[in-house]
DNA sequence: ATTATAAAAGATATGTATGTCCGAAATATG
DNA sequence: CATATTTCGGACATACATATCTTTTATAAT
């Protein structure tokens, strides 16, 4: 469904926002160490995240990652939509471009709503939203 | 969600499902132009599903790939459990290894009655089901 | 038998996602 | 100001999915 990437980004983001409280920051070495990603691989992602204002940065010694209040209200799916775009939850899943709800696909109305719940799971729950969850132990991030 | 070749492969499936009757058999080449996808890679994938007795073929003239009776009782899972493996349905949407109903991923729940429904589908519906509903033209496989 | 046809099989090529490396820019600290 | 730290940016490397090309094998028809 997602590629490693979002993955990798979705992870990392939690992290953050369950580790840095206030100002403090996360260095890239602490979430890839943490995620099990590579840190060059990891800190490319966020850097994209930062230029897209989804995370905050601040560079030299105490510098890391962070999350700003503007930050912990943005929704998941903006993180899936910058790394993976928008069609992923859009396009046919048998690739075909005439497929809809008129004229659907096969599989169509059997994946649909699973999609739409992934969808909407990720459109109307924050990035504070998961990580109140797993705060109070409702949800896990266990590798 | 799938890959492109799972994509190509179910599409061939279906479309030999719906155009070869008895043991009238397809050519790779009308497969290719038809679903828009280059012969030798078709041509390869249809050679995989053959292997694994989910199609059958015939070499020489008036060769050609077709579908036995006990063919068209597959379920289609079968085909995207060869081509992609078993995990795409059951692996965390997240990554996370020690994902379960128990100790769920933010996703886990949101997510898993929806992703069972579709497993269950490609599960109990056969080739020859995805057939019948295109050919009474409750869905379709339009390009 | 010979020929034409079509799948099967193996080898090679291309593209994209994933992963790595190195130097530059920014900044806190002494 | 000098130094250490850390993100940032670009270039490079690798792996895997996708795509192509060529040869071999099987077989129907003449």
């Amino acid at each position: 469904m997602f590629s490693n990437s979002v993955k990798y980004a979705i992870n990392a983001v939690l992290y953050l926002a369950i580790n840095s409280k206030g100002s403090e920051k996360i260095l890239a070495r602490d979430i890839s160490e943490t995620i099990s990603v590579p840190k060059a691989y990891i800190a490319k992602l966020l850097q994209d995240l930062v230029r897209h204002n989804i995370i905050s940065s601040a560079r030299g010694p105490k510098g890391g990652f962070y999350l700003t209040e503007a930050n912990r209200k943005i929704p998941i799916i903006r993180i899936v939509e910058l790394i993976d775009g928008e069609e992923i939850f859009k396009s046919c899943v048998l690739g075909l471009s005439q497929c809809n709800d008129a004229k659907p696909c096969p599989l169509h109305e059997k994946i649909s709503p699973y999609r739409w719940s992934l969808l909407t799971a990720l459109e109307y729950n924050t990035i504070q939203d998961f990580a109140d969850e797993i705060i109070q132990s409702k949800s896990y991030l266990a590798q």
